[in-house]
RNA sequence: GCCCGCGUAGCUCAGGGGAUAGAGCGUCUGCCUCCGGAGCAGAAGGCCGUAGGUUCGAAUCCUACCGCGGGCACCA
């Protein structure tokens, strides 16, 4: 069985067109999903004057020579295009074999390709906020769509670990003995990061404030990087307690990132000194106003001069230009990634741009090596303004997704009442989540996008509690046909026309997940659930399923059997849950 | 100034060379003797930012312009 019926009807069409004018085979036989019949081609039209003959001429040649069983019908329509419908047995043959085999036919494109993912960041002692929520929840997705495709995935979560901001937190924490910011001292609700990040403003403002202050911090900064054993101590404390907090919230969210993937900035800090003397020595670096940098062959700046990457600063410090540089070194030359995706807000393009250029050009980047930043627009809030609370301050991903949840369940209790309370709360708990992640996933990945709660827990239209919901009706279904016998596909029976689109939209899957990994786009994931979720309620309006005669009943269960294992797999793949219930 | 992204229905968004530009929300009209109505069917709503160009064919590609957002040396 090829990959989809797509790919089948494709090759049928090409093979047709170089039977019937041998000088274009191997032109593309551009086959598209189409309104008008299962599929359409425009490649008589895009070909008629390489062949000599109008489109139309070429087109009946073309449909003249398609020789494939699994097209009952080839006409030519309008100007030249093909209306290319499927045989019914072939419709059925594709949802027996795809009931049949496990991995719903998801081709393997993939494999043996090493992709390092790098997404989420978030900064140790500060709360986790709308702006790494893209980057964990769109990352994460496609750690597991490209996983599933058989890719080889190495997550790296890329924690703010380190830098001169510990230096006055640790000293505020030693001046202010009494000061509770770990687990065991924290009333409950309150997180260890929501604490360090109080007591992080505290530190700067007395920072800013206080002279002496200021100096005992700029020493403990000192003492840390130099190894001072009771400084790192406390550093060390203050990021096991934050990780710990991170991974409450991973949990909470769904996401695979584990401690293990860490690899945050203080893991990567004693190697600047070799990123910064190695670009040096290959003259690719050179100082300028006492600071070394690398300048851009094509990036410049307002006043015209070529844009700068930071290697270190004129005091000696370090910067993240270098530790990115750093981490594309590592991830080329240790973790032996052939694709290397980055995660992170759009407005850094220019310093990605000019991290692979300097890479490039120190040679630690063979052209063989794929990086790509993963870019994504800002979250704004209802107002188009980039999202705050009303006092001006981030959100923050606890509260947001509280917020969610609470929604959530105010509507899981009003449509389905005959749930106990600790299932309610369950199925709250998995839509909520999921219509945040779902919101984030939907939308075009690079544009800006308008966080709206209500909107997002509506559960109507594009949205994840829909799919949940659909979900949840098959299951439904299923459970009622729990105890009968497998059902058999008779492949011979006739095709109502929402069997013959579910089961064509069911086909899809495959090329889906493909388009996923190829455009690093999620968003066609969840337009193309959607789209099948569609699909099944239409047929669920007009097929009945469990009253059905023979060969009806089979039939139709398998289709549900498939189209539950689609949406539970897509949902999965989303990192949305999928109840049986809700 | 230069660079990047974005302008599609009242709102939120798909579609990124193919036929008549699609959903959802909101508005209006219908559908519960039938597997879960978080649903379905229908109506209304568009010079796809503007102007040129390429093409048999442009919302889609190119150029210019307009509007919005972002970025461009020691914060990450």
């Amino acid at each position: 069985m090829t990959s989809s019926l797509l790919a089948e009807v494709s090759g049928a069409v090409a093979d047709g067109i170089a039977a019937a004018h041998p000088a274009l085979t191997g032109a593309d036989p551009l086959v598209r999903p189409s309104e008008r019949a299962d599929f359409q081609s425009g490649a008589a039209l895009a070909l008629a004057r390489r062949a000599g003959l109008s489109p139309g001429e070429l087109a009946g040649r073309v449909a003249a020579s398609v020789r494939t069983n699994a097209l009952a019908d080839v006409r030519v329509s309008g100007p030249g295009f093909l209306e290319l419908t499927v045989a019914p047995d072939a419709v059925w043959r594709r949802v027996a074999g795809r009931a049949a085999q496990a991995g719903l036919g998801v081709p393997r494109v993939e494999a043996g390709r090493r992709t390092v993912i790098d997404y989420s960041a978030p900064n140790i002692a500060k709360e986790m906020h709308v702006g790494h929520l893209r980057s964990t929840i769109i990352g994460d997705c496609l750690a597991r769509v490209l996983d599933r495709l058989g890719a080889d995935v190495v997550r790296q979560n890329h924690l703010g670990d380190w830098g001169t901001q510990f230096g006055m937190l640790i000293q505020y924490l030693d001046e202010h003995a009494d000061a509770a910011w770990r687990r065991g001292d924290l009333a409950g609700g309150v997180s260890s990061v929501s604490a360090l990040d109080g007591l992080y403003r505290a530190a700067r403002a007395r920072f800013d404030a206080d002279a002496a202050f200021a100096g005992r911090s700029r020493e403990r900064v000192v003492a840390l990087q130099s190894g001072d054993p009771a400084t790192v101590a406390v550093w060390r404390e203050i990021v096991a307690e934050s990780e710990a907090a991170f991974r409450r919230l991973y949990d909470r969210l769904g996401v695979l990132l584990t401690p293990a993937d860490s690899a945050g900035e203080s893991f990567y800090h004693d190697r600047l000194g070799d990123v910064v003397d190695e670009l040096t020595r290959a003259g690719v670096a050179v100082v300028s106003d006492g600071a070394v940098v690398v300048f851009s062959a094509d990036e410049t700046g307002p006043d015209g001069s070529p844009v700068p990457l930071m290697l270190r600063k004129r005091d000696g410090g370090y910067g993240y230009d270098t530790t990115d540089l750093a981490t594309l070194r590592y991830r080329v030359a240790e973790l032996h990634a052939d694709r290397i995706l980055y995660v992170v807000d759009a407005r850094q393009a220019l310093h990605f741009r000019l991290v692979a250029g300097t890479a490039r050009r120190a040679g630690w980047l063979p052209d063989g090596v794929e990086v790509t930043h993963v870019s994504f627009g800002t979250v704004l809030g209802p107002d188009g303004r980039p999202f705050r609370t009303r006092a001006g301050d981030t959100v923050t991903l606890g509260s947001l997704l509280d917020a969610a949840v609470e929604r959530a369940r105010a509507v899981v209790a009003e449509k389905n009442p005959s749930l106990d309370p600790a299932e309610a709360d369950r199925i709250a708990e998995l839509t909520g989540i999921g219509a945040v992640k779902y919101a984030e996933l939907s939308t075009s990945r690079t544009k800006d996008y308008t966080f709206d709660v209500d909107r997002m827990v509506s559960f109507s239209g594009n949205t994840g509690g829909y799919l949940q919901y659909a979900h949840a009706r098959i299951a439904a279904i299923l459970r009622r046909a729990e105890g009968g016998p497998d059902p058999v596909v008779d492949v011979t029976a006739a095709l109502h026309p929402a069997e013959r689109a579910l089961g064509l939209a069911l086909d899809g899957f495959g090329d889906t997940l493909a388009d996923v990994a190829a455009t690093l786009e999620p968003h066609r994931l969840c337009t193309y659930l959607y789209d099948t979720a569609r699909a099944f309620t239409d047929f669920y309006e007009a097929c009945p399923v469990l009253a059905a005669p023979e060969p009806e009943h089979g039939n139709r269960l398998a289709l549900c059997r498939l189209t539950a294992a689609t949406l539970r797999e897509g949902l999965r793949l989303l990192g949305i849950a999928a109840p049986e219930r809700m």
